[in-house]
DNA sequence: GATCCTGGTGTTAGCGCTAACACGACATCC
DNA sequence: GGATGTCGTGTTAGCGCTAACACCAGGATC
């Protein structure tokens, strides 16, 4: 079934058919309704591959998020089908798994595909990355993180600013011996950055400067326990953790009560991000909400007004972030 | 940058670069070098919308589920793409927001951009889905449940007997008045089969037809806690609640605790689906789990075989379901 | 009445790739 | 030594659509 039989069917040419799907406004409305009737009768769906390699565009955008797993990334990509799809646009989906090389792979098989727009999670990328959206330009979205210099356009909040958010947080409350668990920065750069956002605020406080527990995995419960144990077990003296994220927050809750430690009279626990498990831990957990579903939003708009033709490159959108006050700080 | 161009670079045809590409053993180790040397010195990524023009795969899998924003779906989601795409196909991703005519929107999107394949959550869907697949056959798997006429492959568990093994699991534990918390049948059909399972077990047990409490909005704490509170003054008797989700059996919870009746003293509660919640809830929560990601995989795995032109339609792949006791039942 | 415009439609020429077949070179067989 | 295969490569002809331009009727303009 192909666009010169319905055109047949509708006694026009197979270019009026097209246009009547494409931008009916520009056919005359007898000659639309002929055209429509043609294409419900014989069930006509117009072939994407043959349009994409025609118009060289696919209307299809490609994004890329650390995991699935995540309810905060899976609300991201949510806002962003949530915009894109009433525009006519589908979504091509990968996850990298926090890896800067699988990334680059999923850049690289999204761009063979002719996606008409991409949005990367993160603000640091593999060489490989910027080489291939340096020879193949389209729009871009980094999202989750602020950088100096993007890409193309940004929509997220400053990771540095929520670590020194987070421990301003801690000081108000008379905290005055942090600690840090998360990935390393080597490994992690976001997280990397809130830890370099606590320890500003600690120099601010003028509190020692926040101690580390780095987890290989960021988001395993057992490693978390673990390495929060050791840190406990190790420095008493410790009355606040920072967690890069809520999966460890949780995991150092456990981690506090294995050793009958009082959160948060004796140890104040902030988590990171706002999980789904947040309001249900016990104590319920203080934590940094991240506006994941927004940051969807903004980045599908900011694609969309792009793809219409819109605005130069170096749109830059902050969404800022909140600490939600529960009951573990 | 095209075909003939790296071709002419390799001093070759199209063709051999083609060939190079995409079946290299058909080709002689030295042409494929000169051909590989030739494709990275250009940088050249072959044109995806081109290539499936004229080969009529597009090396596309459209996905459609319910939502993201649950773990569960997202791990089925993460099963899919970890199989598919080291076998060289990507990811086109829907949801229906539990909506049979906005899945029929997406499968009639999927198709107009030629997926190669299709994967359906739930097996009741809108007329026009049948229409559409009618016309346009592809292979499809539905997931996530069983069905006596599947559209072509089946990758589940049965419902109705997640809810027949809820029931027994109750009576087991010497609970004789049950209430189902969920959407209506006729709202969410899976849903709908494990009440059906539960009355089954009711009837087996010679315990009263379970109370039901219907939300509007299966995934909705504040009603579903309204809900429950409600069915909970109106009839104190109920001994067992089985929720069809396990965000409504944490608002359970919650609507017990709003009551002072003590959970599992006073009264079970059984959720469904294992969401990441459910080990932190006060109590637990017990639930029946159901294996998303191996759902993904072999869903995945079935479609490979068919479009590596494997087996007769009709594959159907029962994987169960387990029952996770924790604290509240 | 010649000129210009404007809105609606048709014609032509690809988009960049691959299926299908054609072909030559060499090995194998009886 | 002719028939038969096999392997590697080239040639040809589209895949189904749309960009760009051509064209024509009818109204506006001077």
């Amino acid at each position: 079934m192909r666009l010169v039989e319905v055109a047949r069917a509708a006694g026009v040419s197979s270019m009026t058919v097209s246009r009547a799907l494409r931008d009916p406004e520009r056919v005359a409305p007898p000659t639309l309704d002929a055209v429509r009737r043609a294409v419900a009768r014989l069930g006509y769906l117009p072939n994407g591959s043959a349009s994409a390699l025609a118009s060289r565009r696919s209307r299809v955008v490609a994004a890329i998020v650390p995991t699935l797993m995540n309810s905060v990334y899976a609300s991201t990509v949510h806002g962003l089908s949530s915009v894109l799809r009433p525009a006519g646009y589908e979504l091509m989906l990968g996850d990298s798994g926090y890896d800067p090389r699988a990334e680059a792979a999923l850049v690289r098989s999204f761009l063979g595909r002719r996606v008409d727009a991409l949005v990367l999670t993160g603000v640091s990328h593999a060489d490989e990355t910027h080489e291939l959206l340096a020879r193949h330009v389209l729009p871009v979205v980094e999202i989750w993180d602020l950088s100096a210099h993007p890409i193309d356009m940004l929509v997220g909040f400053s990771n540095v600013a929520a670590g020194r958010e987070a421990g301003r947080f801690l000081a108000a409350r008379g905290r005055r011996r942090w600690a840090f668990v998360g990935s390393a920065p080597a490994q992690e750069v976001r997280s990397g950055k809130r830890l370099r956002g606590l320890r500003e605020a600690a120099r601010e406080a003028g509190a020692q400067p926040p101690l580390t527990a780095f987890v290989d995995d960021g988001m395993s419960a057992a490693e978390g326990r673990a390495a929060v144990g050791a840190l406990l077990d190790a420095h008493p003296c410790v009355d606040a953790l920072f967690c890069a994220n809520d999966a460890l927050a949780t995991a150092a809750l456990r981690a506090a009560a294995d050793r009958c430690i009082a959160v948060p009279r004796q140890l104040a626990v902030l988590g990171f991000g706002d999980f789904d498990v947040a309001a249900h831990t016990q104590p319920a957990l203080s934590t940094v909400r991240i506006p994941g579903h927004d940051i969807g939003l903004h980045a599908a708009m900011a694609l969309l007004a792009r793809l219409d033709g819109g605005p130069a490159p170096g749109t830059r959108t902050d969404l800022g972030f909140d600490i939600v006050r529960r009951e573990s700080a």
